[in-house]
RNA sequence: GGCCCGUUGGUCAAGUGGUUAAGACACCGCCCUUUCACGGCGGUAACAUGGGUUCAAAUCCCGUACGGGUCACCA
């Protein structure tokens, strides 16, 4: 139904746009995860913001009724959080500019829409089943009467109830310019764009007229998303024209993909980011391998701080090609960021996993976090390098030979025989002595250090590779579990 | 199919007319070593392709190939 506004609320709404600074915002659609693309996305348009000291704004845009999800937008806070792309304006903190949610704004669109009309840039459509006859190519946009409808007719025509569709009125000659901050100037000629439609039959608008607006309306200078958008873009830039409005920069960012030909996508069984974590892989490490997933800071550094990212951050940077998620380089800049942490961070972030294997609380999980950390990569494989603690494995006596240590089943017969009573007799149960024992033993027989230590740690773990050497391990496990496993292992050699 | 975009080692990428074409991951080798790691050193490996322009092209122009996006009253 048309309707008139007063002139004065558009002026209205113009006067409560925060002008001057920079402004971006993140515009998810709640679909109860998010993807690595998005992520990106979002972090990039956080620094975008963060790096010109500006705002940014979270928006959610949940107008696809359909696929709307119990619970999703708390997940895009709880991720946003955790991330630390903390956000000045949203549906949570309010602003100058709110609504925050898009189905709270459904009154504007109709209203800008008219106003559209009224500056000869839209019109409204009565066609009923142009759609099979578009689509089989025997109708042409371009020769719809309704483009060309006497505007008082049109009115006319829907005051009487007269279904229709509003759509941007295309010219139909020239060209027009698009600038992107990443892919340049684009030119496309005026004929090969539609006059797509703005407002839908059921009175909506559509995603693409929605986010014109709402971007003009809150103030956004900066409008980052999907290279997806880059065919679309010229077409928003003829509706800003059309309103008179000032276009805002675009910077449109290539996908994330899976492989050569596939975005990432949770459908295909890609990890979101949420799945990412519950792999083991920490927050930071993702943010800072993300952000070098498609821009670049151009020189040899790669490990950066959100801190740091922000500061250095660079639209120039971003790439204009699809880039490849590669897990492996995660699990490397995973491990780098486990082996920063300071000892006892670390060993809080790792005892709940150290505890899934080892529930013996004799054993000190913060002495085998320090064990852990320079040799893990992701945390949920930290239980499995750790089964022998709580029960010695049921080995092989093979285990004991090991030619680059020169040891054999005989040699470490003899040497667990002479080892046991002297680590019986050991004052105290540090590394110090335990390493005094096999060291002392080692130099009395003129024997390299690894001869007499291989014996020691395979009987004391039961297993080829251990986090941790003999002194470390033994320690942990305590002098008489330690005492019980060497005397089984030498029981297994003196049974061959 | 039309239109738009892209293409440097397996992967992420630096490079903006003159470079022995960086660096990182992965891979391989050596060293260190108390297994495995960590760390150190070294190595294999790239400008999609054909034409121009230029003294000189990964870099500029055109074509081709391949890939992606888009052509919804979805977002």
């Amino acid at each position: 139904m048309p309707e008139t506004t007063d002139l004065r609320w558009f002026d209205e709404m113009e006067a409560r746009i925060p002008k001057g600074k920079v402004r971006t915002r993140f515009a998810p659609s709640p679909t109860g995860y998010m993807h690595v693309g998005n992520l990106r996305t979002a972090l990039y348009t956080w620094l975008i913001a963060r790096h010109a000291d500006g705002t940014f704004i979270l928006r959610i845009e949940d107008t696809d009724q359909g696929r709307l999800v119990e619970g999703a937008v708390d997940v895009i806070y709880k991720t946003m959080q955790e991330c630390g792309l903390t956000h000045d304006e949203g549906p949570d903190l309010g602003g100058p500019v709110g609504p925050y949610i898009q189905t709270e704004r459904r009154g504007l669109y109709g209203k800008y829409a008219e106003l559209l009309i009224s500056r000869g840039h839209a019109y409204r459509c009565f066609c009923e089943k142009a759609e099979s006859e578009e689509e089989s190519g025997e109708f042409s946009r371009a020769e719809d009467p309704c483009r060309s409808l006497d505007p008082a007719e049109a009115d006319r025509r829907a005051a009487e109830g007269e279904a229709y569709v509003i759509r941007q009125k295309i010219p139909q000659e020239g060209e027009t310019v698009f600038h992107d901050e990443i892919f340049g100037d684009i030119r496309v000629e005026n004929s090969t764009l539609d006059d797509q439609v703005l407002m839908k039959r059921d009175g909506l608008p559509t995603y693409n007229f929605a986010n014109v607006v709402d971007d003009h309306l809150m103030g956004i200078t900066h409008v980052v998303r999907g290279s997806e958008y880059l065919s679309s873009a010229p077409k928003y830039n003829l509706l800003y024209e059309g309103f008179g409005w000032d276009i805002p920069k675009y910077v449109h960012c290539s996908p994330v993909m899976r492989d050569a030909h596939n975005k990432m996508s949770k459908r295909h069984g890609d990890p979101s980011y949420e799945d990412l974590i519950a792999q083991g892989y920490l927050t930071d490490a993702v943010i800072n391998y993300v952000a070098l997933l498609g821009w670049s800071p151009g020189g040899e550094r790669e490990i950066y701080s959100l801190e740091e990212l922000k500061d250095i951050f660079s639209i120039a940077g971003v790439s204009k090609s699809p880039a490849i998620f590669d897990i492996e380089k995660l699990r490397y800049f995973n491990a780098a960021y486990i082996r920063a942490m300071s000892p006892e961070k670390f060993a809080r972030v790792a005892e709940p996993y150290i505890r899934q294997a080892v529930k013996n609380e004799n054993l000190d999980a913060a002495a085998i976090a320090a064990l852990l950390q320079q040799r893990t990569e992701v945390l949920t494989e930290i239980p499995e390098k750790l089964d022998f603690f709580d029960e010695l494995p049921d080995y092989d006596a093979e285990l004991f030979t090991h030619k680059k240590s020169k040891s054999d089943a005989e040699s470490s017969r003899q040497v667990l025989q002479t080892i046991i009573p002297r680590f019986e007799a050991l004052p105290a149960w540090i590394d110090e002595e335990i390493l005094g024992a096999m060291t002392s033993l080692a130099e009395e027989w003129e024997v390299k250090n690894a001869k007499v230590m291989w014996p020691v740690r395979i009987a004391a773990a039961g297993k080829a590779v251990t986090p941790g050497g003999a002194v470390e391990i033994c320690r942990i496990l305590g002098k008489e579990e330690t005492l019980r496993r060497l005397r089984i292992g030498l029981n297994k050699l003196q049974a061959e």
